[in-house]
DNA sequence: TGTAGATATGAACAAATATTCATATATCGG
DNA sequence: CCGATATATGAATATTTGTTCATATCTACA
């Protein structure tokens, strides 16, 4: 018994390794991560939040947007567990949810700077 | 002279800090970067030539897609310089460009495995 | 040189996602 | 309680992006 198809490249075991390193759950939840922090205003909105907690309207005056826009994306990066709120008055503060994904951010910033 | 409009809130100067620390076009090239791996089987082919150079018949295997696809979103990993190629024979077989993308995976990868 | 295998490509289509617009909700000050 | 301010939300639209399908290109080899 042998493999039906099989390419002339001897690489095969490569893909095993990697298989066997990580499940599907697992990609897709990187992949998920990586795809909200992709998207140029919500990195913004981590960028600016991480020095220091801002309310929407600052954070629509750091990211050159409009309240709405900001609002929905807010929630979206609420929804993921990047950033958290809480009610100051009339307004709400942003902050983020724990600072691991600014040593991501740092680290691709580290990346396209060279 | 005075700010026409400000929110209640007082955090204007971490505006600045943020504004000075990051320029319009290295946030672009840092969402960019980000946008290009958060797509699950970019991503996944990423990982998958992290364990060694692949032609893509086996690239195709390990991320379970089709040639074609597959060929379309390698064409994109390699215009944005995150993999590059070399023909050998009759494959093309395809390897990371640099290592410094598999730390940003890796960092990513112990974020969601918490 | 003709045929098969491996990969790339372009156009059409489909799906996902961001933005806009109008409006709703909630809080504060008077 | 009412008006003003701050924020959220839903639906519609627009845009971006991935996939599919058909076909082209290139290499090896008989």
């Amino acid at each position: 018994m042998e493999d039906t198809f099989e390419s002339a490249c001897k690489h095969g075991e490569n893909i095993k390794k990697f298989q066997s390193e990580y499940n599907e759950e697992t990609m897709a939840d990187m992949a998920n991560i990586l795809k909200i922090l992709g998207e140029p205003s919500r990195m913004k909105i981590v960028l600016a939040l991480s020095y220091g907690e801002l309310c929407v309207f600052h954070i629509v005056e750091a990211v050159k947007s409009n309240q709405s826009a900001v609002s929905h994306q807010l929630r979206i990066l609420k929804d993921n567990h990047i950033i958290k709120s809480r009610r100051d008055g009339q307004n709400i503060v942003y902050y983020l949810y724990d600072d691991h994904i600014m040593e991501i951010l740092n680290l691709v910033k580290e990346h396209v700077e060279e």
